[in-house]
DNA sequence: GAGCACTGC
């Protein structure tokens, strides 16, 4: 992932805090204005009054309110950190909990860190005196596993609640348990009570107002600029043409000002990026002013940080995005929105085990959070392309992740909280039950459960302390007696991370070619352990060659950079374990054999007509082309992951032998007769 | 022959 390069420029973009004082005083006073414009200042008082009055509240607002940075300071002002007490603000992204920090402490003048800081997994930047605490709910979910009362906090708050995110969902339904046990006294413990605020963006407030009991709303004011919202007159025959028209339509006819364009993925993104390059070349000199810019999760940092740079004068910018921009990054300068209507989504069928990324239509909420991306600066417009009677059509909003994932890892943790009835646990939006069973079922075969659902002794109470897939911790813990722990961390490690590599639609093959000599012939697996164990060799010498030979190899330094992160933190996990760190040397065969005990649920086998058929679900799949095996096809593989998309695919595959799953796990592979 | 976006002391 891009975090590393992207924290930095993000901090960039503050002024420089070494300028002199009387600078210094004028930002100051910069920022009092700033403070006292957003709409939150002149509530502060009533909102405060709302806390005191209400255990729960919820604030609905949209984003750019100020909120986020103002509500904590006006907690801390209101006396809420007293007796060392902190105040946590969750976010779901790591990004935004640390910028968000930034901002509170440099308004609050104060040094990161100190009254002001955050947390997020690989970097904690809090101290004793922290009295603000931002982090992700992530965060706070581990944090919950040690201190179930969370009693070090007096007040919650739960921002961008709207997303609903799994984890945001999970984190609500624990803070209303700890609520309830901190008023109840439970533990014997002395704790005073929990103040739980819920900040959303969402235009109905009432799914969380009804699951915290009726619970208090208040409204802040929304966004300080008009945006005109335009609509095509008939639906657009072809989303990807209609976009390309209608950034040349802008450049000719609109004010200048930056374009951000929506659109479902990476190869449609780089296709309307060469459209656009080709078409300047054909105009007129003074008619090529717009740079064409492209911004999507699997682009390496440091090209994703080229769209924040400024247009140089005369030009204007046209970002090509994915649903990226919609939360997760924000660039100045954008006067206008070309919104395609559609977005990739990702569903999950709990039968067969199987992902799906299909392009869908954007809910109301979608549609709306891309036109929020411009009118905070200036005024802005949205060219949304589809008719308004087709918007009025759309789904008001995205469902509710937790309602299109495997539930495995949420039910491992709430299991290790000690909660056991899942089917009546109360979700704010209840999973299926055929989802919930399925994931029992699937933690019991991986020795998690018992037989009778409880968190089985040690291994679930293990596989709940990682912060993985189960399967990874399964992996784990299997890896410590077949002797390829060391081996097994670094895998885990990089499966976990997204886009290792990195494979540009017009340099595919360049890239293939520079990434021959890491691929091993057993499979991706053993090829990730050799990209792994070359970038520790290369650290050893030099370090500052890594970012060239990542270059080279067309491998992204971020998500090797956040690989080795993982492999130090779950290291230092089964370390606390007592598991004994070996390595099984030039042992493969063990090492594969580890592979196939421990995903044996992931395992296929090559047909007569060179499909594969999944052992479990019996479903017909394809190796997906990125796989090292796609050409050489091995009888039996075991894989990682099950993913839909113009085709059933199986990725990350290493070959096993068919007859080490009886072996090795008699109680699910009978041997064949 | 091809990968929306996030996250975990």
């Amino acid at each position: 992932m891009a975090q590393g390069e992207l924290k930095r420029s993000l901090l960039n973009n503050n002024p420089n805090p070494k300028s002199p004082i009387a600078s210094r005083s004028r930002k100051r006073q910069k920022i009092a204005e700033h403070r006292k414009s957003l709409p939150i200042a002149s509530v502060e008082k009533r909102l405060i009054e709302e806390v005191q009055k209400n255990d729960v509240l919820i604030i609905i607002g949209e984003t750019g309110s100020g909120k986020t940075t103002q509500l904590p300071q006006f907690l801390f002002r209101a006396g809420f950190c007293k007796k060392r007490k902190m105040v946590g603000i969750t976010q779901p992204r790591r990004i935004a909990a640390m910028s968000i920090a930034e901002r509170v402490a440099e308004e609050s003048d104060v040094e990161l860190g100190q009254r002001v800081g955050y947390s997020i997994r690989f970097d904690d930047c809090t101290s004793s005196t922290t009295r603000l605490k931002l982090m992700t709910d992530g965060f706070l979910l581990r944090e919950a596993l040690v201190d179930p009362l969370l009693s070090r906090y007096s007040v919650i708050v739960v921002d961008e609640a709207h997303e609903r995110t799994v984890d945001t969902d999970v984190l609500l339904a624990l803070l209303k348990d700890v609520q309830r046990d901190r008023l109840s006294g439970c533990q014997g413990r002395k704790v005073s009570p929990l103040k739980l605020i819920i900040m959303s963006a969402s235009l109905d407030a009432s799914v969380f107002s009804e699951y915290f009991g009726g619970a208090k709303a208040v409204r802040v004011e929304g966004r300080p600029f008009h945006v005109d919202i335009l609509y095509t007159v008939r639906p657009v025959e072809d989303y990807v043409d209609a976009a390309f028209n209608t950034i040349f339509q802008i450049h000719s006819e609109e004010e200048p000002g930056d374009i951000l364009v929506f659109l479902t993925g990476q190869e449609e993104i780089e296709s309307v990026e060469r459209l656009v390059k080709e078409k300047l070349k054909d105009l007129p000199e003074d008619e090529r002013k717009l740079l064409p810019l492209v911004i999507y999760s699997a682009l390496p940092s440091e090209k994703q940080t080229r769209v924040f740079a400024p247009a140089p004068t005369g030009f204007r910018k046209v970002i090509l995005a994915t649903n990226i921009a919609e939360t997760s990054i924000t660039i100045p300068g954008i006067r206008y929105v070309i919104d395609s209507g559609f977005v990739k989504a990702r569903t999950y069928d709990p039968s067969k085990g199987i992902k799906t990324l299909d392009v869908v239509e954007v809910s109301k909420a979608q549609a709306l959070q891309r036109s929020g991306r411009v009118g905070r600066e200036a005024p802005g417009k949205c060219f949304r392309l589809y008719p308004e009677r087709e918007f009025e059509k759309l789904k008001d909003s995205t469902k509710p992740e937790i309602k299109r994932c495997n539930l495995s890892n949420v039910i491992l943790h709430l299991k290790a909280r000690g909660i056991d009835d899942i089917v009546g646990f109360d979700f704010i939006d209840k999973p299926s039950r055929g989802a919930i069973v399925k994931a029992l079922a699937e933690l019991y075969l991986l020795g998690a459960l018992t037989d009778d659902c409880k968190l089985a002794k040690p291994a679930g109470e293990q596989m709940s302390r990682l912060p993985l897939d189960p399967f990874y911790s399964r992996a784990l813990i299997l890896a410590n007696q077949f002797n390829c722990l060391e081996e097994m961390l670094i895998t885990v490690a990089m499966l976990s991370v997204e886009s290792i590599f990195y494979d540009p639609l017009e340099k595919r093959e360049e890239a293939r070619n520079s990434r021959t000599h890491f691929a091993n012939v057993e499979g991706d697996h053993l090829t990730y352990l050799s990209v792994y164990r070359e970038s520790d060799e290369l650290l050893e010498k030099r370090n500052n060659i890594m970012e060239k030979w990542c270059k080279d190899n067309f491998v992204n330094s971020g998500s090797l950079k956040l690989a080795r992160d993982t492999y130090r933190e779950i290291r230092e996990h089964v370390e606390q374990m007592g598991f004994n760190v070996s390595s099984c040397g030039n042992d493969m065969l063990e090492y594969r054999r580890c592979l196939a005990a421990s995903f044996f649920l992931k395992a296929a086998q090559r047909q007569m007509d060179g499909t594969y058929r999944a052992l479990e679900s019996g479903e017909i799949v394809h190796i997906h082309p990125t796989s090292v095996l796609f050409h050489s096809k091995p009888e039996c593989v075991i894989f990682d992951e099950f993913i839909q998309t113009s085709k059933k695919y199986i990725k990350n595959l290493t070959r096993i032998d068919h007859l080490w799953l009886a072996e090795l796990v008699p109680h699910h592979y009978k041997i064949d007769e």
